[in-house]
DNA sequence: AGTATAAATGAGTCAAGTTCATTTTTGTCA
DNA sequence: TGACAAAAATGAACTTGACTCATTTATACT
């Protein structure tokens, strides 16, 4: 009796496969990577411990599995969210709630991905690179359409537009998430500081209307009291 | 013979924590903190293993020595620096660079101290909360000194400003690094790329005389065009 | 049913951090 | 100077946990 389950031997094998990734995503979180037990993952995932290692070459792959899901996640949920918008400054806007909304939501498994990507020692040739690099290009695409349509400043190179955003967010991630360990991300104070970022990002990329209130409405003022003054002299030529 | 040697026991225990120290922050560069083994470091220092466990509580402590020696060395090199520059936008400047050369320069210590920063399961209680809050204060301060000159815009929390600026510089790094894993960092360099995220860090904090060329010019270009009309208006009905 | 191959097992191996009973060194005092 | 108590140093033994591999179990095909 060939296939007695209604499952086939590659569906077992991968079914297994997502019940060991999420077994260990939990033993991570709970425990951090050191923390972590083979045993602990084996355990959670109802396998003995010489299992994991035919589906994970060691411990750390096993971390690079969940992090590769979490990037997952990320990729595409960023990828939805700059289609919904048109302009490039609302998407910009969203890719920068959404990352801090990610982040703040999955804190853990970020404290688990910066060690791995500061670690590896030929970056590059990491797992992780490959990760970082499809999420980067939904910014980076969504800058590029900006440069084109004249709404971003074409004088800088798209690499440091990328440190700027990402390493702003990044930041202010960890900053958060020392002053209150224990923090909900709550909606509302994710879309404010994603405005005063935005407001720092605006002016940088020499986007949108107003690049910066104080010294425009300066500038306009002068330009605006000229005006005035100019009008009201022909208005005396003509008394 | 009380005092054999013309070192006092103080000053001996001192020595040989410096030598142990700098053991483990060779072993821990060469190798890496997992790669780096307790008997190395004790090999290096010219001592037992559990000499050095009289020193130091453990392996993480003994990072947390040589990590504090660098941020000791990088916050030290930020405050002369600052006292050197007189304007706001020089000591920002400065910063920039003086940022990416410490962490370009010891890159390897960098690599060592992120993980546990990002691992420390309450940071805040971590010494390396202590080692960064020292040396932001540089920052701080100059930023403070800006925004009461009115050189700096007042309406942003200034941690915000600490996560532009230093998320950037670090961000930065870590692509520096990965795009080039080898590279000696050449002074040139440096300073062409601080002197491009000066170009967005100055109109996101609106610093110095043009916050933005691009979108300015553009407002300006309309309200001239408004005041030629106006004036051009005016002109015919005096006719 | 028989059998070859794939998959799973878990006791055993090994490496490395940490401990602690013992030894050595140091400073003081008779 | 020599005894001695306290401090410092030692390294063999202990412990933990990742990883291996000889053996067993399940699967699919004839």
């Amino acid at each position: 009796m060939p296939n007695s389950n209604n499952k086939t031997r590659r569906e077992r094998l991968e079914e297994r496969e997502e019940a060991i990734i999420a077994a260990a995503h939990d033993e991570f979180v709970e425990n951090g990577f050191d923390g972590a037990k083979i045993a602990g993952i084996a355990r959670r995932a109802g396998v003995a411990e010489g299992t994991l290692y035919l589906y994970f070459k060691n411990k750390s792959a096993l971390l690079g599995a969940v992090v590769g899901a979490f990037y997952e996640r990320l990729t595409a949920g960023a990828a939805e969210g700059v289609a919904r918008q048109k302009a490039t400054e609302e998407r910009l806007a969203f890719l920068a709630r959404h990352h801090l909304h990610s982040c703040l939501q999955e804190w853990a498994i970020l404290t688990l991905a910066m060690p791995a990507l500061y670690q590896a020692g030929n970056y590059r040739s990491s797992e992780y690179f490959g990760f970082n690099r499809n999420y980067v290009a939904v910014f980076d695409s969504v800058v590029r359409e900006g440069i084109a349509t004249g709404e971003i400043r074409k004088d800088l190179p798209l690499h440091l537009m990328r440190d700027l955003f990402y390493g702003t967010l990044e930041h202010s991630v960890r900053t958060i998430m020392a002053r209150e360990p224990a923090a909900p991300p709550r909606q509302t104070e994710i879309r404010l500081l994603a405005e005063h970022i935005m407001d720092m990002v605006r002016p940088a990329y020499s986007l949108g209307p107003r690049p910066s209130p104080a010294t425009d409405s300066a500038a306009l003022h002068d330009i605006t009291r000229r005006l005035e003054d100019a009008v009201s002299r022909l208005e005396n030529v003509t008394d």
